[in-house]
Formats: structure tokens, sequence, C-alpha cells
DNA sequence: AGTCATTCCTTTTTT
DNA sequence: AGGAATGACT
């Protein structure tokens, strides 16, 4: 069989290197996908490697899911058994099956964002400190960090009183975390590396399974994931790792990209090889993209090229204020659409942080049109689905005190936090955990436990035990979906959320697509159905084909392709964010973030930025970004600024849907004659008063112009029978 | 115990 | 502007 059809040299030998560490650096739409898979591919098809011998590593549960589906195309049912995950689900898997080496046990929960913040506060509490002058997210991010370069509470460095606090406060919420059966997603990457480090005959059991360990995305790794990796490959030594520094956005994440430096020093004999045809961007805007990363120091340059041809310059718009750059976006979308140049999924709207998305959204909405927003957030943080969550986090692992607190009163049963206290201290005196005390009351046969509890609260916590207990017997038998059944059923959930409003059906709508989830596990029990919720990133949420414009941050870009892109909010203090100013490192980061935007783009790249943008709910004028100064003039298609029209345009109507077309192949090539409009120009018609140019374009010897007039909408019209005057 | 109103605080990025 | 957290009220 043959695994190199259609690669370029490097490619094919990446994909045929010899036995030993690679190390692959791959630019922006060079293929290393591709390269990871026809490499699996070939080692259990040419090589003869079975496939249980192979782990393939990767950052996003969709990631991973590309890779598997790509390998069973190429090989059929000769891939199946290759381990194939996320660093979190490849490790809570191990954690899982080793229980036995470490202090907590199978069935832990992974506690979410939300849960460690709570925890940390918790731990504040305890030794009474100020949230106010410990800012329990600071906290987290200090204890965070910590874990990600593999210190333990003890190895924390207290050079100053307020480490010192930290540390005190990262060694109780340990405690706490395994007083609730629990791991954060930074315990999953720290037991692990531990566990191996600490127990050599664990370690050789996997290291002698694992005889090739492929690593994509290397550039994102901690210290964690590298020491991780290091164990896993400490017998074969053949890893295979791919990369690019150039994209390495996950610093505050603990990713460090010297990893990639590192490993050739502590793999001498590596083979290097890189990948620069890019087979994705057309030359304009891999030049931009260099212009951008050229800037950033200490790199080796990488001269990006592509047979693509050089395509359209890219377009910098500004606008008046961040409303209307959205409705910029919007009118250029709805017209490429309209003419044919573009299919709805073909674009996609990239910001930098999660708040800006509003804005957008709500003129999609406004506009009528439909469009996509990347992030799992969108779902799994909806109260309903974190209440039904918590319910089933209690009955798979009572000693989950968070779920347990956040459940207690959904609806309301009696339960408030003074009898919850008193539950608490009793199960402390017991050594017990609430949920187990509370679960020992439900069977009714402790009667120990129900002299502690009389009277009403008694009452209510006897009757809500007894619930629990019915459901942790039901979790063995029953699949996941009829638990949660179960449990709607007997805490007349609808009831309680459903209140009759648009809201009410929403929130119960959203219900039913949890249960729909749940369905999924049928087979494959509580655990997993919970450790998938827990560990799924906003990407996994992008659907493949959308068919519809997609909204999504630059950091979930990463690793995406659409023909047509748009940032937003090129502005200083967005990008680069204002919190990055002090620290070049961090500014190097945000300049890796804009050079990932843009290397995301195949045909089209619109960069816009505004003179004024909201914060914090007023406006106030902005300066465009000053990594816009580093791209020549020449390369940009420079579009005027809005006069200052405030108002809202007036939509495009009642467009239910973006129209079906066809994108033709027969997109129009570059003008060749001198173009006299341009987009973001405002223009006067005789007839059709003020509009905005959105577009035009050269073609038979005319100049065909669309223009969002702001009384009539969208118009198309010839420049030389329109009498059309240049406004400003 | 639970509901409602007011304050205050926020903005990176996410497994 | 909007959401969470705190605190008064029923």
């Amino acid at each position: 069989m043959d695994f190199t059809n259609g690669l370029n040299l490097q490619q094919q030998q990446a994909v045929m290197a010899g036995l030993g560490p690679v190390l692959v650096l791959a630019g922006p739409g060079s293929g290393k996908t591709r390269v990871l898979t026809q490499r699996i591919a070939y080692l259990i098809g040419s090589m003869g490697v079975r496939p249980y011998q192979i782990l393939a590593v990767t950052f996003t549960n969709k990631a991973a899911r590309e890779m598997e589906h790509r390998v069973v195309d190429l090989l059929g049912d000769m891939a199946r058994g290759v381990s194939l995950g996320t660093f979190h689900s490849i490790c809570a898997r191990i954690l899982r099956r080793e229980a036995e080496h470490l202090p907590f046990n199978a069935n832990f929960v992974i506690f979410d964002s939300d849960d460690q913040v709570s925890l940390v506060k918790r731990a504040l509490a305890e030794f009474n400190l100020d949230e106010k002058i410990y800012r329990p997210l600071n906290v987290h991010a200090a204890i965070s960090h910590a874990k990600n370069e593999l210190l333990l509470p003890e190895a924390f460095p207290t050079t100053n009183y307020r480490e010192e606090i930290t540390q005190r406060i990262y060694q109780r919420y340990q405690e706490l975390l395994l007083s609730n059966n629990a791991l954060d997603f930074d315990d999953l990457l720290l037991w692990t590396a531990y566990l191996l480090e600490d127990n050599p005959a664990v370690r050789d059991r996997y290291a002698h399974r694992y005889e090739h360990v492929l690593v994509d995305e290397f550039q994102d790794t901690n210290l964690a994931q590298y020491n991780l990796l290091k164990h896993l490959a400490s017998f074969y030594h053949n890893i295979f790792v791919v990369g690019d520094t150039d994209q390495s956005i996950y610093r505050w994440r603990g990713a460090d990209y010297r990893n990639l430096l590192r490993f050739e020093e502590d793999y001498p004999d590596t083979q290097k090889i890189m990948l620069e045809q890019n087979y994705r961007s057309t030359q304009s805007i891999l030049d931009a993209a260099m212009a951008i990363i050229d800037r950033n120091p200490y790199r080796t340059p990488k001269q990006l090229f592509t047979d693509r041809g050089q395509g359209n310059k890219i377009t910098v718009f500004e606008a008046y204020d961040d409303r209307a750059e959205a409705d910029f976006v919007i009118t250029t979308i709805a017209t490429q659409i309209a003419r044919n140049q573009a299919l709805p999924g073909d674009f996609a709207i990239m910001y930098r942080t999660n708040a800006q998305s509003r804005l957008l959204e709500e003129a999609f909405l406004h506009a009528n049109l439909p469009y996509k927003l990347v992030g799992a957030q969108r779902f799994y943080g909806r109260r309903e689905i974190k209440d039904m969550i918590a319910y089933l986090r209690l009955v798979h692992n009572p000693n989950d005190e968070l779920s347990l607190a956040r459940v207690k009163s959904v609806p309301p049963r009696g339960i408030g936090d003074k009898t919850l206290l008193n539950l608490r201290t009793f199960a402390q005196q017991v050594d017990k955990a609430p949920g187990e005390v509370l679960l020992g009351l439900g069977q009714g046969k402790q009667s120990a436990y129900q002299e502690a509890f009389s009277g009403r609260s008694g009452t209510a916590l006897t009757k809500f035990g007894a619930l629990l207990y019915k459901w942790s017997q039901l979790a063995g038998e029953r699949s996941p979906a009829d638990l949660l059944d179960q449990i709607l059923d007997d805490i007349e959930y609808h009831a309680y959320i459903d209140d009759g409003t648009d809201e009410g059906n929403d929130r119960w709508e959203n219900v039913m697509e949890m249960r729909r989830l749940a369905m999924e596990y049928q087979d494959k029990g509580l655990s997993d159905f919970l450790e998938q919720i827990a560990l799924v990133s906003d990407q996994d949420t992008i659907e493949a084909d959308a068919k519809v414009p997609t909204l999504l941050t630059l950091h979930a870009a990463k690793g995406l392709e659409f023909p047509v892109v748009f940032i937003v909010g090129l502005n200083d203090s967005v990008l680069p964010h204002s919190r990055s100013f002090d620290d070049p490192e961090e500014m190097m980061e945000e300049r890796r973030l804009l050079y990932v935007g843009i290397t995301r783009a195949k045909d089209r790249l619109y960069l816009l930025y505004s003179q004024n943008r909201s914060m914090y709910g007023y406006s106030e004028s902005a300066e465009p970004s000053r990594f816009l100064n580093d791209l020549p003039e020449e390369m940009i298609d420079s579009a005027q600024p809005t006069r200052s029209s405030r108002r809202r345009s007036a939509g495009l109507g009642r467009v239910e849907r973006w129209p079906d077309t066809q994108a033709g192949s027969e997109r129009s090539a570059a003008p060749i004659i001198e173009r006299r409009f341009h987009p973001g120009m405002r223009v006067n018609h005789p007839t059709w008063n003020e509009g905005m140019v959105l577009n035009s374009r050269i073609q038979d010897d005319d100049e065909i112009v669309d223009i969002f007039f702001e009384e009539v909408g969208l118009k198309r019209v010839a420049a030389s029978l329109a009498r059309l005057d240049i406004l400003q």
C-alpha cells in the first residue's frame, strides 16, 4: 500500500521517517494533520505496527476525532485499536485504570473551572482570607500555573508573604479536591506525570505498550505534558512531534513553545523536517502573515509559499465604531452570497475576546440571518444544564460537595444553607462526606444519623437522601439517559424551569438536548458521559460542514480554515490586548495570535478596526492596532473610513435563511483596470440617496458596485450608468 | 427558606 | 451593558 500519494517531498520524508525521535516543524496550512494521519497509516499498513501500540495525542477532541476518521478512511478496520485522544482524556483513562496506586478512587469526577474557583473560595473562607485581596481567580491561576510546572504544594516557591498564603491555599485546595474525590484539569496531567515518575513498573507497562507516540500541536505542551510524553516514550524513543512555534498561543495556560527546542536537546538524534509549502492560502494572505510574524524577535524566519497564486489583496476597513464593524461584516457577507461568490459556510468572523461576539450576534439577529457561535460554554454553562450535570455527578460520586450544594435547592425542598452546614458539621464528626451521610439517612437504617437530624430539616434531608439513594441504585443498572429521566421526573424539573414563557421553553429544550446527548452513552455509562462533558472544548462544538457563518475567538480558530475570514477589533488594547502591553513575551504572543488568525484564510481576508469602541458600556475613542503598521501599504486594498454615520443600517429585510446558492467556480479574477469605488466608501445616488460601498469589481469594461443604501438596502449598479457621487 | 432589589465588578485567551 | 454577589424583605 502506498501512503505517500500526493505528498510533497518533505511530507513524504516525515511520513516515512525511520525509527527514533522526529520533529516536524510545520507552518500553517502545510498539511500537518495529513502527515500525522498518513504516518499512522504507514506504520500500520507498511511497517506492520499493531494499532494498539500506537498512541496519538491531540489537544482537542475534535482533532482526535478527525484523525481517527481519516486513519479509518485510509485503512478501514485495520486501524481499530489506535489510542487516540486528547492529553486530558488519555490521562483520565490512565488514572481510572491505575486508581489503586493513587489517593482517589476510579469514579472521581472532574471539576470544571467554576468548581475550581468555588473550591479556592472555600479554602479562602477557611483561612478567613479576604476575597478582595486574594482574588479567587488569581489564586487559582497561580495554583494552576504551579501544577503545570509539576510543582506540588510543598515545592511551591514562597519568596514573599503572598506566595506563602497562596501555598497554604494550594495545599488546602488539593485536600479539598481529594475529599471530594475530584480532580481539576491540571490534576489529570499532574497525577499522571507523577504516577509514571514514581512507579517504574506502571511506567514501563505503558512505555512498552506504546511503540510509537505521535503528538499534534507540540508547541502547546506545558512541562507536565512534556514530561508525560517523555515517560510514555521512555522505552522505544519513537516519538514523533509536529508543531510550529509561531502558532503558540497558550502561554497563559503553561504552554511553552521552547519545548520544541528542548526536544532537540533531550533527543540529540532527532530527525528534523520542515514543511513550508502552504496549501491553504493565497500568496497575498501569506505575505501579510509573514509581514506580521517577522517582527517577532528570536525566531528563524520562515518563507511561506504557495502555488495558489497571488489572489486578492487583503482589505483593511476602518469603521466608525464596533457596531459599524459588525454591520460591515454582515453586509459584506450578504453581498458575496448574493453575488454567488461564496456560500454562507465559507465565512468566519474572529475576535480577541468573547465579549466581542455580542455585537456581532446582534447584527446577525437584526438582519435576520443565521450564524453559528463556537463555544461550549454556550450550552454547558446554562443553569439548567449545570443543574442536571450536578445531579448526575452527585449520584455518581456522593463525595462531590459542590454538586450537592448546587442541587440541594433545585427545586427548593426545605434544605437551606443552615441545614447544609449542619449536615457538613455532622459529617465531619463521623468522618464521612456529607453526601454519604445523606445516603445513609435515605436508607433509613442508620438510626444514629436520624437522631442527629430531627424536626423539619431532618425530614427534608431524609426525604432527599432517599431520592439520592434510589438514584444511586438505579445508576448501577440503567443508562445515563434513563437515570436522567428518573431524576427529572422525581424532582418535577419540567414544571420547575418551564414557566410557560419562551425562556422557560428554551430551558426545557436544553434539558432535552442534554438528554439526547446522554442517549449516546447508552452502553458506555455514566462515568464516560460525565467525563466527556467535563472535557469538551469550545473547538469541539465546531461543525465540520457548517452551512452558516461561524463566529469564534482567535484561539478557537487554530487548526481551522475558511475561504473568507474577518478579524474584527484590530485596535490597540483589544489586539494586542491591554493586559499584554507591559510584557514583551505576551506581546509576542498577541502577535502570534493575529498570525494564526490571518493564516486561517484561504481566499479573502478582511481586517477591521474602529475609531471608537465601547468598554464597560460607554464608548471611547480607540487607536488602530500597532500591528497594522507592519503591513506594507501595497498589500492592502484600503477601504475608506465611513463617515460618522452612527445610525443603524436598516438590515436586510426578512431573510429567514441564507439564499441557497452554489459558489461558482467562476470566482472573478483580480481586476485589471482601475476601480473607482472601494469597500467602505460613502456614496450618493440620485434616487436611493446615501449608501456604503460593499464591494466593487471590474466586469466587461465597467465597474460593478454593490452598495448598501440606508433607505432601500442592497443594490448592485454599474458605475457607468448610475450617477454615483463619492461623498466626503 | 426563599425571593427580590441593589450594588459592584467585569474583559483575555480555555483543556 | 450585563451578570453575579450581596443584602433586605416576605
